[in-house]
DNA sequence: CTTGATATATAGATTCTCTGTATATAGAAT
DNA sequence: ATTCTATATACAGAGAATCTATATATCAAG
């Protein structure tokens, strides 16, 4: 819950990474993956994938899930992959700045 | 300049906790402090400013400035320094947990 | 046959941040 | 004198992303 905007493109490219996912199995992933710390709400992430793939980041078709349900898998393009690099170097650039904001003796709590 | 949402108030509050400054100088200071990475836009911080102001986190007075000029001087509440460490410790959280999704195997590139 | 988990979808509200613009003064330079 | 730059605040409007709430539908289990 509030994830800070910005972000949920980044951590849906990343779920992608590993093979293709539909939205629901894309939201439970990366509440597991994140220790269950970051619950994606799917009103936020259905509009999220809408957005990859109008943008050509993710593909999509109709296929039967594994519980036998209709379910549409996304997954990665290539401009997609080339993204979530970007989106990750300039993630790991502002953690930096803000580090050096709020901690700048490096004194980690 | 492109903050993630939700981080400036955060980062204002901690640009106080030194004594006072007016909003140019939290700018300024950010800047600096930042490694020229970070850029807060006026037109977010003015608005930033207000809005904690009306939450009682920080309080203002009309002072003059290091260059003989009128400027509001902000200065930190002790609301406000409870909710600069609340809010560190939600974006360290946060932090940590995007980590756990993009790198889990800590390979910090 | 009722409940819970699976699965997608959208409308609307909310909340920030940014762009663009306006105003004004001090001090330095020409 | 005048012009330029840095200092300083302020607000309207745009844009974008996330959330809440709601609706729909099917499968499997009890």
């Amino acid at each position: 819950m509030d994830l800070l905007q910005g972000t949920l493109d980044m951590l849906v490219l990343r779920a992608l990474i590993l093979g293709p996912l539909h939205g629901y199995g894309i939201a439970k992933a990366l509440r597991s993956q994140s220790g269950e710390a970051l619950a994606i709400e799917f009103g936020s992430l259905y509009p999220a994938l809408k957005r990859l793939e109008l943008k050509g980041w993710i593909s999509s078709d109709w296929q039967t899930s594994e519980h036998n349900r209709r379910a549409r898998f996304y997954k990665l393009t290539a401009a997609g992959r080339k993204q979530l690099r970007s989106e990750y170097s300039k993630w790991t650039d502002f953690v930096a700045a803000v580090g050096r904001i709020m901690d700048p003796d490096g004194a980690a709590k």
